[in-house]
DNA sequence: GACGTTATGAGACAGTTGTCTTAGGATACG
DNA sequence: CGTATCCTAAGACAACTGTCTCATAACGTC
């Protein structure tokens, strides 16, 4: 049964976030920058997660200083997509489109960006008019 | 350490989906509609899933008939809701229109969609001012 | 060179998820 | 009634998550 690809739970990723903010850090500075934001980890949690993280190749670690310092190998933009996919194809039968109208209709946004959806959709459908 | 909240993992909701569905089944109709879809499992996976759906009081039983009979306790929008919702406030920041406009920026959409989108924003959009 | 501070390593442990086996009870039908 | 069929109960088991404890190794200081 071929094993689960690896995912980025909810933890690693308030660790991984972390990493994608200051570009690169120690499990202490990791820490300090999560318990300012409210979080009670210790650092012990903080280091397996990075193992963790580091054991499914999502960050990289090199010990330059005394401590390892660990470095993110995946983008926002990756743990993003997964995520959206999953939510898509197991929720909204593979069609974005039924996400987004969810979204706007159970959500508020505030109109800045009602505009720039707005224009982002005009400009969409002009280049495909232009196209087509 | 408070006891997290029960969630809908991936092999329950497929499971909970077919609920949805048909408002109710069996294990063995479900199963059976399962495999149609090419599921593979098992009836005892199947059982398995719906006990642990009823256990988080996500869906009822009842046995009127030889076999017990399940029902949906909650609804797909509550499930969309919270994996949104987890979504979101992990990855975009609490702001659903980030989301919104990386969907529409990473995902296309057909233009039927389109259509339906922009006219929801217009309405919002004369609501907002109408009240305002 | 002994002592306190920090870091790493190893691993524990309970709860969740994904999936199944097996034993035993109820049903149906000849 | 005996047998095949279907059902539920009970629980197994490994992988994954969320957290932590503790031993031990390295570093810097007097």
């Amino acid at each position: 049964m071929a094993k689960r690809p690896p995912t980025v739970p909810d933890s690693e990723l308030d660790v991984i976030k972390v990493l994608w903010d200051r570009e690169q850090g120690t499990v202490r500075e990791i820490l300090e920058t999560l318990k300012a934001a409210g979080s009670q980890w210790s650092y012990a949690t903080v280091a397996t997660l990075l193992d963790r993280l580091e054991a499914k190749g999502m960050v990289t670690s090199d010990r330059s200083e005394q401590a390892f310092v660990y470095r993110p190998l995946i983008a926002e933009q990756d743990v993003r997509q997964k995520r959206i996919n999953n939510l898509v194809d197991k929720l909204y039968q593979g069609e974005p489109g039924l996400l987004v109208l969810h979204l706007l209709k159970s959500h508020p946004l505030d109109s800045d960006q009602a505009k720039e959806i707005r224009s982002l959709l005009e400009q969409m459908t002009s280049e495909r008019n232009a196209k087509g």
